[in-house]
DNA sequence: TTATTATTCAATAGATCACTTGATTAATTG
DNA sequence: CAATTAATCAAGTGATCTATTGAATAATAA
């Protein structure tokens, strides 16, 4: 790796960063462990990657210095190096909305093929909320629902949707979020949602959002862990 | 490069943009269009690569959304595409410093083979520059030094030291700056005329740093741009 | 001990990437 | 007009990357 070229070995290591991000797979490996830490089996299910491939992406991001791990037991669990990895990610996202045509074609085609309508905006869903006048609904993995939600919120994950249809009615709205302005789960609630003739909107953003502009937060199993 | 998949398509996308700078000598090229616009030739010369290879990143860059370019005559002159660029590579930098143990022992290696001392710091030099105290020395090439560069300082491109040596007094110290922080030019500089026997330092970060953080600058041709 | 589970390792084929070389285009000059 | 210059394009080769497969390791349970 070396060339004796100071300058060319320190781009180098720089570049070995970028790297390891220039994966799809990996970037959605990262944002997962944005969130917080997960053992592999649970990072290639969500993904929908091998074990093997899972396990192996993720020692590339070790080796770029980008994730960390812990053995526990039989598991072995990754976390993100620090918070300048969520800032890089950040980084990342940002430039690409930017400056690549192709980002906002494929954000403006799904939302308009899938949700028309505005996200709604948090403060207002924090009073509706209280009046009793929506459902909050959480659409993320019941894990990650345990870890933290919206208050009052109810966990149904996104594959389980259809099999709790007769908990909605026609006449309280529902508003769905997941994990953040990019995760699809909420749109795709949304969108299946309306396709049964229910009012549903989609919340700005995510939980992390949420969470992170310090408004309340519940934690523990929620009303509806089943 | 559709799947058809929203989330994978999003995440490939941004991916393309880590893609972009996954290369060393891509990184390079970044880095010294940070300074301004330049044309092709000037960033083959300085990164070493053919003007057909450099040619050939560039426009990976430009795929990436990461600079753009404008013909002037015969020319091709490229830039970065917004200033959220600049923050991308600084996150890189980063991110690779903290975490890659391999940048760091870069880093200390070669400082202390070459310039065991602390740099001196921006105010510092401010103030014994304005009392003669120092001779104020600018390693970069005389149109980056044209396009901005400390007051009072003195031009002498790294290639060219060897030419100058006798405008150095063993009395008065030399502080030597150039484009940042991982910038080699004032590192070797700093080396070149201690090993002549004379007094010399570097300049905390460089002259885009000093310029951001308020000192002043001067414009125009210097006092010694022969 | 053997079996089970979570993860990693090793080997592989196909795809993509980096750099070189020589030809080509476009703007300028004589 | 032909010659020159800056940059790009096109093709080829060796290297690297990705995902898959099946085997190996390590911790736990029976």
């Amino acid at each position: 790796m070396s060339t004796g070229n100071f300058k060319h070995d320190l781009f180098n290591q720089f570049a070995r960063v970028a790297k390891a991000m220039s994966s799809g797979n990996r970037l959605e490996l990262l944002e997962f462990l944005a969130q917080g830490e997960r053992p592999v089996d649970a990072l290639a299910e969500v993904s929908g990657m091998t074990l093997a491939n899972t396990s192996q992406h993720l020692q590339q991001l070790r080796l770029a210095g980008l994730v960390e791990s812990r053995k526990e037991g039989l598991r072995v669990y990754y976390r993100l190096s620090g918070d300048d990895v969520v800032d890089l990610l950040k980084g990342l996202r940002q430039v690409a909305e930017r400056h690549l045509a192709e980002v906002n074609l494929l954000v403006r085609d799904y939302l308009s093929s899938r949700d028309a309508l505005e996200p709604i905006p948090r403060a207002e869903l924090l009073s509706r909320a209280r009046e009793g006048l929506v459902m909050v609904l959480d659409v993320r993995p019941a894990e990650e629902f345990a870890a933290g939600h919206l208050p009052g919120a109810v966990n149904i994950p996104l594959g389980e949707l259809e099999g709790h249809l007769e908990e909605f009615g026609p006449d309280r709205e529902i508003v769905a979020y997941c994990r953040g302005p990019h995760c699809i789960l909420a749109f795709e609630a949304v969108a299946r949602l309306r396709a049964q003739g229910l009012q549903a909107r989609r919340l700005q953003d995510g939980f992390p959002e949420w969470k992170s502009s310090g408004l309340p937060v519940e934690q523990g199993s929620g009303p509806d862990s089943a």
